[in-house]
DNA sequence: CCCGAATTCTGACACTCCGTCAGATGGGCG
DNA sequence: CGCCCATCTGACGGAGTGTCAGAATTCGGG
């Protein structure tokens, strides 16, 4: 594990390790009030009570704070992946989907504003957020495909059927549908019922048991 | 249909108009080579070869022309959101599913750009951006609902599932795989794969019929 | 064809933000 | 206490933002 750096490239000590981290956490929630078009680097200078050369001592400019708070994601995520590997066939594998899309989606409600710019960034060809982003997506893709290809071993689902477009829907399905929440709350479908119906799609599609 | 103005309010008359369409177009073919949070209204200009005053006469900043742009998809997409309303049960349906998937992937392709911005935007609880993305979801979300309702009642899909939850989690994965489509073709799924799989979740999560 | 009025465009400006220094500050250690 | 080195910042040139007043262009009527 490399040590952190300022732009300058030397390695940074406590007090600075302090400051820094003051910069990602203001990043972190002007990201959340304004939306990521609009965080400029002099506001996380305000915001923090700091000149805006120290911002450009620690990050290159606004994206790259976000990249920082990007690359804390992976870790975060790791227990929630965990829950992915466990095998779902059997009477008692809807609940392990349900408690896997349950925490997925408490875990986008917390990191919402970073996630949104880690995708965006990625989908627009950014070399280093792809690879957060591969990093990010790599173990549930693992576990996912995994649960199809045995599916498939199984005869529970058609060969014709792609194991990793499979996973990739699924994990689209979980990175959407937590946006869309406020709006099917508004039309009636609490929080519950969303991931009872995510749970048993990604339940069914994963394991080629019925629909019911 | 109310007619296009400047910022000023007054309503404009045919150069203008023309004006304001190369703008747009400067706008969008930024969006593309540049990603949404490197676009300035000065580029915009410089790319139209007009001064940046000529770029605010039509539009407040940036996010305001991609809001413009973003109000032409809804029209765009309506023969698509039509492919969605037909009936999906029996032999055929599958085939239909499939031709939709294609025809959704490929308007993704040319429309990219925007549409991560007016996700993003919506996301991020925008107001107009929102409602656009109200527009633009509810064809998809009303037929797919309608779809799932009818399963439902046929007793393929269970009562437990929620309709309006199907229809966001499939809408979810037609919006989020275009975006991983370079990454699948590195590791040997193609387009006509993805297509095929994707049409066939949907098939099986919208009429109830087994995944084979 | 020319003129005046309406429309469209832009130079110029004040302001804010960006990004980089050289040098000031300050906390720990001998 | 005083030195040293990590850390911070004032100050600056450059770029982008957003707004005018007035210049340029278009167009209809005479």
């Amino acid at each position: 594990m490399s040590d952190t750096t300022a732009t300058d490239g030397r390695v940074i000590g406590e007090r600075a390790l302090q400051t820094r981290r003051r910069i990602l956490e203001a990043t972190a929630a002007l990201l959340r009030d304004q939306g990521a078009l609009d965080v400029k680097a002099m506001d996380v200078a305000r915001e923090v009570g700091t000149s805006p050369a120290t911002f450009y001592q620690y990050f290159a400019d606004v994206e790259d704070a976000i990249f920082a708070l990007a690359l804390e994601l992976p870790e975060k995520v790791a227990p929630i992946q965990a829950q992915f590997e466990s095998d779902w066939s059997g009477p008692l594998g809807l609940d392990l989907a349900r408690q896997a899309v349950s925490d997925y989606t408490d875990f986008w409600d917390e990191n919402a504003a970073v996630l949104r710019v880690l995708l965006l960034r990625a989908d627009e060809r950014d070399e280093r957020f792809r690879q957060v982003r591969r990093d990010y997506n790599a173990p549930f893709m693992t576990a996912m495909v995994a649960k199809v290809r045995s599916a498939q071993d199984a005869g529970r689902i058609a060969k014709a059927i792609d194991a990793e477009a499979t996973a990739g829907a699924m994990l689209a399905a979980l990175d959407r549908l937590p946006n869309y929440r406020e709006g099917f709350e508004k039309r009636g479908t609490s929080r519950e019922a969303m991931i009872e119906t995510v749970a048993r799609l990604l339940h069914s599609s994963l394991t080629g048991e019925p629909l019911s």
